[in-house]
DNA sequence: TTGTAAGCGTTATCAC
DNA sequence: GTGATAACGCTTACAA
């Protein structure tokens, strides 16, 4: 049976109000009252209920990370929308949907509810739009983060992965190699169709053909990387470089050409996507698309805040560029 | 302005008592009434606001999970976690306290505030015993995940990693090693001083002398692991093994050795702990201490998930045991 | 400066 | 079966 606001205030014979005024920081409260009243909630500890806080004011001081998977990259992200949000007084809750609408819907309820001020959605195949539209249609501040509402004017940060899978191309083609393959995960995930359409602009800009074959759909596991090879090995006609979507599947993708007895990169050349301590640990150093996640999280944060304390921000879309991180794994190619 | 329950009643033109009863599936309501408020709900979308409804019931159907590093191994403790309280029908929400009283205060606030039924804490330095008293002094209910309180009698459950490090140690002793260093994160971490605890009775154990300059705490990163290689190298007497308690610094440990010239496991062998993409990346394949993170996982949501139903389980303290699995990194040694 | 009282959106306890 | 009505713990006019 924890201590309530009324139990304190009868504590220090005074109303309720005073004290919710005085635990509140706000004015109209003397001074000899207000110390009494705080000496009290420092003895028992007392912590005001939030529940019935939240339910008062509609405001909780709390934002909600709606996150498709936990993956190393999303934590990044997640990581600098905790840091700025915490300098803002406000704290997070993560909430992994596993790419599950069910979860998603019932986290997104926390915003509808406003158990939570504000959230902020990273990545995975969007919602049902029925259910973000009723969060939304009851006040709920929501900023989606790599990921595209298909009708929705939602504020969206992203960054622009169509010209990640440009630079990643390009520059296997510029350094030598002609006949380049995409290893990829699912195509309906919105960031890889972008890349996937960065490298396809590649091609074109350097008048070369698309072949069906150099496409290859996996899973995104490493497993899917390992069998990538091995299926454009049976295809025939080899590709001489490896554009790589993800990093758990590029370190299938060296299993298998080690596995093979090729080398990186005199016989395959290879960029992958993200900066993560996978891709630096492989052996030899991948050369990568780099993104600035801790810019997109922050971003994503002081949009949201910002959001939340009425201040309307110009953009509803920011777009993030991503660089080139030249490893060992792309080394310039003689033909 | 969202619809609320009183809305939907005013619209059925029924007492606030029975939409509550009808949309909650209890009994006492016509079938007919029944049928015209779930219409409404579902043709406005309605869902009932959390924060009332936990305020007026107290429960929330509501995990939390504070974890105070988001890494690798705690993603699976916590992947495991949700997985069985969703089947149990309770969503979970993720606390990051980065290791910071205050946010770890203000998480467990979430439970003394019943805005989570329970919460489960993974790892990191434990709380302000004050703090978590007035969390369990207001029926709140938790449950520890590798680590330990000193005083308070909370329901526990870790992975022996005293175990792990006698192991770890024991393996390479008997895989003929003689000088066996240890490289850890800090003492302080309640898990890290057991894996040295392990280690040294290991050396007891087989009667060896126990070297001080062996024992190489470190800051836990990839660079603590590099400087801890040319640490020992500096101090002359190298080691012949390494045991090391953190993937992150077995790679570090790993970029030192290769870049000394020397071989694994002909020059050094090596244990790390934990399975882990990590692990299984680095070259030779490290043979590492493998914990059963989804039964500790499992385990705890069960725990806690009775505990909430009003069932007291057994055991206060479960301990769950580690194993060897072996890699290419600690191949027998002739003397 | 302080107190009174209404309200936030539910659930629960009674009557009817 | 159904409807009033009092909680739940807090905030916030408005009065005093």
């Amino acid at each position: 049976m924890p201590l309530t606001l009324k139990d304190i205030a009868r504590m220090a014979g005074v109303a309720e109000s005073t004290v919710s005024r005085a635990i509140n920081n706000k004015p109209g409260v003397g001074k000899e009252t207000r110390e009494k009243i705080m000496d009290l909630v420092r003895k028992y500890n007392y912590r005001p209920n939030q529940l019935a806080r939240g339910l008062a004011k509609k405001e909780t001081q709390m934002l909600a990370i709606i996150v498709a998977e936990l993956s190393g990259a999303d934590y990044k992200i997640i990581k600098s929308i905790e840091a700025y949000a915490n300098e803002q007084g406000y704290n997070c809750i993560i909430c992994n949907t596993d790419n599950n609408q069910q979860k998603e819907e019932a986290y997104l309820a926390l915003l509808s509810n406003q158990q939570v001020d504000g959230a902020i959605i990273i990545g995975g195949e969007l919602a049902n739009k029925n259910i973000i539209n009723t969060a939304l249609n009851k006040n709920g501040l929501l900023v989606l983060v790599n990921c595209l509402s298909e009708e929705l004017l939602i504020p969206t940060i992203l960054v622009d992965s169509g010209r990640g899978g440009y630079l990643a191309t390009s520059h296997l083609l510029e350094q030598g190699s002609r006949k380049v393959a995409i290893v990829m995960g699912s195509r309906k995930d919105y960031l890889e169709s972008e890349k996937l359409a960065g490298y396809l602009q590649a091609l074109k800009d350097y008048h070369l053909e698309v072949e069906e074959k150099h496409i290859i759909e996996t899973d995104g596991s490493r497993e899917g990387g390992y069998q990538a090879f091995f299926q454009a090995l049976e295809e025939g006609d080899l590709p001489e470089a490896f554009f790589v979507t993800k990093d758990i599947l590029a370190v299938g993708l060296f299993d298998a050409i080690k596995m093979g007895g090729y080398l990186i990169p005199e016989d395959f050349s290879i960029v992958g996507y993200g900066e993560s301590i996978i891709s630096s640990i492989i052996d030899p150093g991948l050369t990568v698309v780099a993104e600035p996640l801790e810019e997109l999280g922050r971003y994503a944060a002081e949009y949201i805040i910002n959001l939340i304390q009425g201040k309307n921000p110009e953009e509803i879309i920011k777009v993030l560029e991503p660089d080139l991180k030249i490893g060992e794994s792309s080394r310039f190619k003689i033909r």
